[in-house]
DNA sequence: GTGAAAGCGCTAACAT
DNA sequence: ATGTTAGCGCTTTCAC
């Protein structure tokens, strides 16, 4: 059973393939085609279950009706979760993804949006890595959608959604201040992105706003976790002074939970702890962790209403939208001060 | 700057059109065209940039080296990670990913294959809900490469790698039985997928064998965490008898340790407790959870390679591979029985 | 050894 | 109002 082309549905119902693709692009109305016709076509390539090819609609027209997602690895749970709501809407839409980790690999990202724009996706969704500039820019001069998230690049003319990251970082610093700590580290990885410098840049003006000296250990990535967890286990080992820590993401702070684990750390006790991004390790945690939750169902919202605007045919265009968006602290346990814990009643937090 | 087409090179080479399509797709030796137009063509080709458009070269070959990927929902951690490791091995050999999310409904897969039909995707990976087998047949019937993994759908010849669910629930339930424990609970999202039922036949079987009455407890799925928190909290505080629990995946464990928490009940004191999968969500509980742990590098690479296999023009055509890759039971502690834990030393496990 | 030309399935400008 | 036809960019058969 060989699939069906637009010229056999023209054959069979005497008409012509521009008539039969007129209806099917609703365009019949504008080439004043017979109610009646056009019912006749809609009914018999319902009844063969007729669907034009994309492929071949593709080629014709430029458009693909799939939409670019790169982000820096699908298995980030982060990112897992907004591609899947992302993938929702954009389905809803008649928009497929075509997805593909960056690893923040800034060659490999440059070849990913060559490879998209070969296969003429709609429009892109971008977590980029730095140096991505000219490439994402050359995007955008070209009249594509393009919308970058969790980071962005400066100077550049483009929609983005992001979160508060200085404030983020700069008020739980100052919660950390006000429960009382004073030797408060900042671990995070290595990275000169956007977010990890704005939530770097948060944490040191809380410090020195205070008076306080700053601590700020970077961990490199490594595949083996194993060796990420001893490179935390030792900083917290050698700077014994350290009272508190705010983890710059959920990825530092699972490293440094294990380190703290294997330590025998007391959680807040011997030390206090608040980390960016939430999830259930944080809640599952003895005690609970503080974080600093980023607001994923509207990170996703915003982003591909961002695309869809700019996809529709009459789609806004007007300047680049830069979105920001507020994170929530999630108050838990593991940031509240020994001292004022013990004032307190046992229920507290 | 339009991009170049291969009229553009044939022209400006003044060679014709089809001498540059062998050329470019490795058939210049077997249309024994000259060592030097080869190369004169290459050389250009690569000084200008040029390649071709997959998507004309789509849809006249009927190939994409698309690869279309069926999961669950890309937001699971587990198919997430599956998602890259596959997405690194087919980037490599030059294929790209179109995933999409099932959400375990038969109607919205059956309407998905449709997509990636009509996309010509190369191969499927397809982690299937209930009643899509008619249409899964239908795809290997028409020669397609499909590959289904932690599910598969009896009763049908296709590749498909899963682990050996069965055994790993009886071995898990007889270990918390020699630990002592024998009012053991199931607790799982309910379901009739493949895995589900081998784990559920697993449990059932070692209590049966040990003489022990079962206790299953099926939580309906709730896109509310709260609301199922809540069933296996009231769950277990109806069932006090319970000294152990065998959660039937990690959702079920996720949702079951918060439970507990909320239950205040102390692991493995009041409750020891066992979960299908790993995450660090069990190994950053205290206690560390005892887990079975799937073999995930293991399932992504036999999966991709399965399906590379099959891409290859001279690829196997063997009978479906039915692999059964093997379980990992990850011992720490909250499977320890209390008694054994006070007999032996606290440095135990 | 190389080139001309057909055709994959579709859209849309142009005829009528 | 509807039909004819020229491509979109590529591969591949067939002729030279």
């Amino acid at each position: 059973m060989k699939k069906l082309s637009i010229a056999d549905i023209a054959n069979q119902l005497n008409v012509s393939k521009s008539t039969v693709s007129f209806v099917l692009n609703g365009r019949a109305e504008e080439k004043r085609i017979s109610k009646e016709l056009v019912s006749r076509v809609e009914k018999f390539v319902k009844e063969v279950g007729y669907s034009p090819n994309p492929i071949a609609r593709g080629l014709r027209t430029g458009k693909s009706h799939i939409i670019g997602l790169m982000v820096e690895s699908i298995s980030d749970p982060f990112f897992a979760q907004i591609a899947k709501l992302i993938e929702d809407r954009a389905y809803k839409k008649g928009y497929r993804i075509l997805y593909c980790s960056t690893d923040n690999n800034t060659q490999k990202t440059r070849d990913l949006i060559d490879v998209f724009r070969e296969r003429s996706v709609d429009g892109y969704i971008i977590s980029p890595p730095v140096g991505v500039e000219k490439e994402i820019d050359a995007l955008i001069k070209a009249g594509m959608p393009v919308v970058l998230f969790d980071r962005n690049l400066k100077e550049l003319e483009v929609d983005y959604v992001e979160i508060d990251n200085e404030p983020s970082a700069f008020n739980a610093t100052k919660m950390l201040v006000d429960q009382g700590f004073k030797d408060i580290a900042f671990i995070t990885f290595s990275s000169s992105q956007s977010q990890m410098l704005g939530r770097l840049a948060g944490y040191r003006s809380a410090m020195s706003q205070e008076g306080l000296t700053d601590n700020v250990h970077e961990i490199d990535y490594n595949p083996d976790e194993e060796v990420m967890i001893a490179t935390v286990q030792k900083y917290l080992s050698e700077n014994k002074q350290l009272d508190a820590v705010l983890f710059g993401a959920i990825q530092a702070g699972s490293c440094g939970l294990k380190a703290i684990n294997i330590l025998n750390l007391k959680v807040p006790q011997d030390l206090a702890v608040v980390s960016f991004d939430d999830h259930d390790i944080f809640k599952l945690f003895a005690p609970p962790v503080t974080a600093i939750a980023q607001p994923i169902e509207a990170i996703a919202d915003r982003v591909i209403s961002l695309l869809l605007d700019r996809l529709e045919p009459g789609g806004k265009d007007a300047g680049p939208a830069k979105i920001i968006l507020e994170t929530e602290l999630k108050l838990r346990k593991s940031h509240l001060s020994p001292v004022k814990k013990t004032i307190r009643s046992k229920k507290s937090g």
